[in-house]
Order: structure tokens, then C-alpha cells, then sequence
DNA sequence: AAAAAGACATATGTACTACATACTTCAAAT
DNA sequence: ATTTGAAGTATGTAGTACATATGTCTTTTT
């Protein structure tokens, strides 16, 4: 009945390793990963069939299952009803696409990555110069016409995002693209929250866009880097007011 | 025996749906993401047992398992022994992560990725003039002298990455923090097929890091982009020399 | 009466079996 | 030679049985 007797000046973490907590599908996931790795296995090259798996690894074949629907999941093999299954080369955004849920994501985390949007945007100057051509500077300036052009508030942001989006495009990185409009919800979910942000800052927008378009035209990608940073300051200065 | 008398104008796939071709469990995905959405579930709500969606989906144990599984594995949900499973709130990171693997990802790909490393670096100056503390000044101070006084290869490229980590840690922005990290191995695996940029350049890192250090200490943002443009300028203009 | 111990119930995890389905391959037929 | 058909194969789905961990309730102990 007497306890036992503890040294209570070091934390049991250190002492007390934690016990085989993996279920089975973790640690037959963990010995896939390695077998990838070492076998230097890429796109294309097709993997053992389920019940080798499951022989090889002394296991039943649902948990092998189980552990390789993992690797289907984020899209690092794929199966066919015949063929087996072959490695595959994943959709790097593709799996955070499918979690960027205002409802799953805490405040927190969604702020963080309306800045992380911003950054991208600031930071974008020196693409568009390198990339930019005629024929996309000429779609760029339809879209500030139509901006100058609009009224309702509906117009102004819809254009705006227009015109943003087409920056991206100019920037000829699809990867920079598609993250920038997968993080876009997240980005209005966020302000929505921000009741100061949305008064009447969208009326010098359209000629905040003129400005920016003038410069890519004929100016530097330090002058643009400026301007877009006094285009996007309103939002910055808002987020995170903490200490 | 006859042929059915078809109208070769037409191609066949503009008359003809492809059937559906999704797995009982691809369906079953679906209508778990209709029933949370609808269903206002929130990070910690409880969603029915196993048994009981697969009654009601008129479905088998095994595929809603499945299904549930890929939640799982993005992180959307949680399952403990008894107490079923419940939503949880995903890392958003956490399945790019998993998936930024120089085997599996194509050079395009990466390429982008490692662009997207250098457009958040750039534009990362309001960011950092925001947080910055004297403290963290202090240490960015010493990394800075230790990058001076660096004379191997080895110490200069660690030292550089301590920089640039440090400038991140900065930021106060903890998903940016992750996310460049992250980013990283891919950045450098392109450069190392690169061979131009691995010359002489890390020399006059040292100095330009003493630059950003003394701007971010008493000079502007703008200043800092601008300087910061040119310290990473040889990367950029290395990237992407398609026509 | 409070606390400890034990028994029971429950939901997920694992295993095994059986069959369905779609795709490949190869042989036969016209 | 092209098409048709038959057999084979690996994944997908279903169902059953049991293991295991956790929570709950009851009983016992002090």
C-alpha cells in the first residue's frame, strides 16, 4: 500500500518514456515512409500490393489499407482498380487548400495568414517586372478602367479583386497565384471582423491602381514595392494591434 | 451487326457524361463534408459513432471508416477510444509539410516554391518594423557579428539561415515562421542545382546582413525592402530565365 | 461517508473472410 | 488483323468477430 517513492525534483516526462501509445496503422505508416525513402521510390514507380504489405509487415491488410489511405489522402499514391498503386507527385497546396476553413481555424491562425497574404503582396514587385508583357499590362489597365468606372461598393470590391488577381497572373507563378486566391476567403473572413477597415477606403483604391499600373509600366520595382505598400498599409496597421 | 449511326461532327465526349466514377467512399467524403458544414460543427463538437453514420449513409462500416480516415489524416477530426470521434481544429501546415519532398515534387514545382520563399522574405519589412524589440535587436546584432567573423563556407551558410530565421522569429508571425522554415529544404535543393550561384557570393552576405541589421535599428521599411531586394537579387534573376 | 476497487458498457482499432468491380492479358473467332 | 470473349488480378466493399482503452456504475473498504 505504500507508494512509490518519487523523485519529484526531475518532471516524470523525463523519466517515464511514454508508453507504445502508436496504434498499429501509425507505425505501419512510419515503416512506409521509411520504405519510400530508402527505396528512392518516385512518381510513377509502382509500390507492392496490399496483402505483400500486410505479409511483409506481419499485419492484417486493413491496417495496411488504412495507413496507405493516409498516403492517398495527401496524394502521394494513387491506385488503380487493376494496376495497384504508384506513387504519385501530390498537390503541394492542395491538402491545405481542403483544411482553409474559417469554421476549423482559430482567430489566431487566420490573422497569421492574412498577413503571410499581405507579405506575398508586398513582396511581389520584382516578379511582376521580370514577367510582365504588353498584352498583360494592357488586360491590367482595362481592369483599372473598369475600377475607375465603378460605383456601387459591390463593383469597387469585385473589381479590386480583379485587379489583384491579375497581378498574380502577371507574376507568372501558378504555385503564387493559387495560393493567393486559396487564402482570399480567409483573408475577407478576417476583415469582416474588422468593422473600421471597411468604411470609405475603397474609393482611393481605384486610384491607388492607376498608380500601380503607371509604374509597372514605367517605373522601378522599388517604386512599386513603395506604392503597394501604402496601397495595403490600411490593412496592415489594423491587424494584430498587441503589444 | 450494324453500327449505331453516330454524328461524327460532334466529338463523343461533348454528348456523353463520363459515368460516375467515384468510390463508395469518395461519396461518403462528400456527404460528411455537406453534413459538417450544414452541421455548424465547431473544433471540439461531437460527431456520431461509426455504426450509426454507416446506418445512416446505408453504407458499410469499412468504406465510412475510410472516409473518416481522411479527415483524420488532414486533421479535421480526432478519434479517441471511447469517446468517438470529434472535429478538431487541422494544422494548416502540417499537410504541406508532409508533402514538401524534393523525390516527389516536380523542378516547375519547386522552382515556384522557392520564389514564393524569396517574395515572403522580400516583402516581410512593415512586419518586422512593427515587432521589432530591442531585445530581439540585440540578438540579431550577434548573429550578425558571428556572421563577420565566419571564415569557412560551412559557418557562413549556417550562420546566413540563422539570419534569415532570426528575421522570421521577428516577425511575430509564427505560421510565416513555420511556413518559410518549411520552405527551405526545397530552396535549397533547387539552388544546389544551380551551380552559378554557389561562387564566391556568401562573401559579401556578411556585409549586407551588417546593412539590413543597421536599417532595421534606425532606418524605413521601404529602406529595409530595398535593401533586402538587393541581398537576395542574385537568387531571383537565376530563377525562372524562361523567355 | 468518502475513497478505492471492481465489474460492466461502449466506441474505436485490428483481423479475417468473402465477394464485387474494374482493368489487364491473352486466346479464339470472324 | 481487328474484334470479341474468357480468365486472371489487385483494389474496393461488406460483414463478422474480437481486442483495447475509456468512461460509468456498483460494491467494497477504511
Amino acid at each position: 500500500m505504500q507508494p512509490l517513492a518519487i523523485n519529484n525534483k526531475t518532471s516524470l516526462s523525463e523519466k517515464l518514456q511514454p508508453i507504445d501509445n502508436q496504434t498499429q496503422t501509425d507505425k505501419i505508416e512510419i515503416s512506409l515512409w521509411e520504405y519510400f525513402k530508402n527505396g528512392n521510390f518516385q512518381p510513377g514507380d509502382p509500390i507492392p500490393k496490399e496483402v505483400e504489405l500486410a505479409k511483409a509487415l506481419n499485419v492484417s491488410r486493413t491496417s495496411v489499407r488504412e495507413a496507405l489511405s493516409r498516403f492517398k489522402t495527401l496524394g502521394i499514391i494513387e491506385s488503380r482498380k487493376n494496376r495497384g498503386m504508384v506513387i504519385s507527385s501530390p498537390d503541394v497546396l492542395g491538402n491545405m487548400e481542403r483544411v482553409l476553413n474559417p469554421q476549423l481555424l482559430d482567430d489566431e491562425t487566420m490573422r497569421e495568414i492574412s498577413e503571410l497574404r499581405l507579405v506575398v503582396e508586398m513582396g511581389l514587385g520584382d516578379l511582376l517586372f521580370k514577367r510582365k508583357t504588353d498584352a498583360a499590362l494592357a488586360k491590367l489597365e482595362a481592369i483599372v478602367e473598369k475600377c475607375e468606372k465603378a460605383t456601387t461598393k459591390a463593383e469597387h470590391i469585385k473589381n479590386d479583386a480583379e485587379f489583384h488577381a491579375m497581378l498574380y497572373k502577371i507574376s507568372g507563378n501558378k504555385t503564387i497565384q493559387r495560393f493567393q486566391k486559396m487564402l482570399l476567403p480567409i483573408f475577407e473572413y478576417i476583415l469582416k471582423g474588422m468593422p473600421e477597415i471597411n468604411s470609405g477606403e475603397t474609393s482611393n483604391n481605384a486610384s491607388s491602381h492607376r498608380v500601380l499600373l503607371e509604374i509597372l509600366k514605367n517605373g522601378t520595382p522599388e517604386g512599386f514595392n513603395v506604392q503597394m505598400r501604402s496601397h495595403l498599409s490600411s490593412y496592415l496597421t489594423k491587424f494584430h494591434p498587441r503589444p
